[in-house]
DNA sequence: CCCCAGGGTAGGG
DNA sequence: CCCTACCATGGG
């Protein structure tokens, strides 16, 4: 994708198609932006990013050219190619109505911390009260940046938290599920660098040891914090539309993108409130 | 009062 | 292996 800068100002020229930032930050991947308007604000990596999105580019609000290299074209997923992964998914009508509704989303790189523990929170919770709770876990142990918001925590921050520390996050039960990921990643008996460099099933193993960490979030931690595609969360929608429409189970030549596919299928089910 | 929300655990068949 | 009660919390 072509990139200029001016202005102070980061414009990647592209098409809705191809990235589509409404759709790719708020799809329940990540639970940090908000739109307002034409504009789309949140927080990642320790930085605040103010977007919007036009017909022919998107634009980075006072971002540097060093900003995007080191974080945003990451984050973003823009070195992925995307039409050749929607090419390979478009085997029925089920998953080619959802990628035409939403074929902008890609699916983010997320801090791994940062996602384990936002889909920890998610557990039998709904995206509004998870984005509230991880917004206020921000507000009470992350780092204060220039605008007024917050960083997410880093594990380091949340050393030595009990579960007294999370009154007041509406975290209910799931408080004990973030103080065992904090005390096991801050005394090592959890490395996510060696969850980055294992085998997926090595790295499955390695979340599930964490309280609270059953199927369904530790592979959204995978597909969301690792960027491992093939990660698939099972939560009740998708659940439902593999009833209706894949009774014999997902095609298997998906697997190693069964993640994208996976969440081109939750946006368009949740945004529409049917079952496609 | 009910049910649901990007579920998981513990316990008993 | 399966099934179920229960887990906090807020919204509808």
């Amino acid at each position: 994708m072509n990139i200029t800068h001016k202005d102070g100002n980061l414009h990647i020229e592209t098409d809705m198609s191809s990235i589509n930032i409404y759709d790719t930050l708020d799809c329940g991947q990540c639970f940090r932006f908000k739109q307002e308007n034409e504009l789309i604000s949140g927080v990642a990596f320790g930085k605040k990013l103010v977007a919007k999105q036009t017909d022919s580019e998107i634009i980075l609000y006072d971002t540097t050219g060093d900003d995007y290299e080191t974080i945003w074209k990451s984050f973003l997923d823009i070195d992925t190619d995307y039409l050749q992964i929607k090419e390979s998914l478009l085997f029925d009508e089920t998953i080619s109505k959802a990628i035409d509704f939403a074929g902008g989303i890609r699916i983010l790189k997320q801090d791994s911390f940062e996602a384990l523990c936002s889909f920890i929170i998610s557990q039998n919770n709904n995206i509004p009260r998870i984005k509230s709770s991880v917004e206020r876990l921000c507000e009470r142990f992350g780092k204060k940046l220039n605008d007024g918001s917050y960083a997410f925590p880093l594990a380091s921050e949340l050393n030595g938290i009990k579960s007294n520390d999370l009154a007041g996050l509406s975290l209910g039960y799931r408080d004990n599920y973030i103080v065992d990921c904090v005390e096991r990643i801050n005394d090592g008996r959890l490395d996510l660098e060696i969850v980055h460099s294992s085998d997926i099933v090595v790295a499955r193993t390695l979340l599930r040891e964490i309280k609270g960490v059953g199927p369904k979030v530790c592979e959204c931690a995978l597909l969301f914090g690792f960027h491992r595609l093939e990660a698939f969360p099972i939560d009740t929608w998708i659940k439902k539309v593999l009833a209706t429409y894949y009774q014999g189970g997902f095609p298997e030549k998906a697997t190693p993108i069964a993640g994208v596919a996976q969440q081109y299928l939750f946006h368009y089910i949740r945004k529409n409130k049917i079952v496609i």
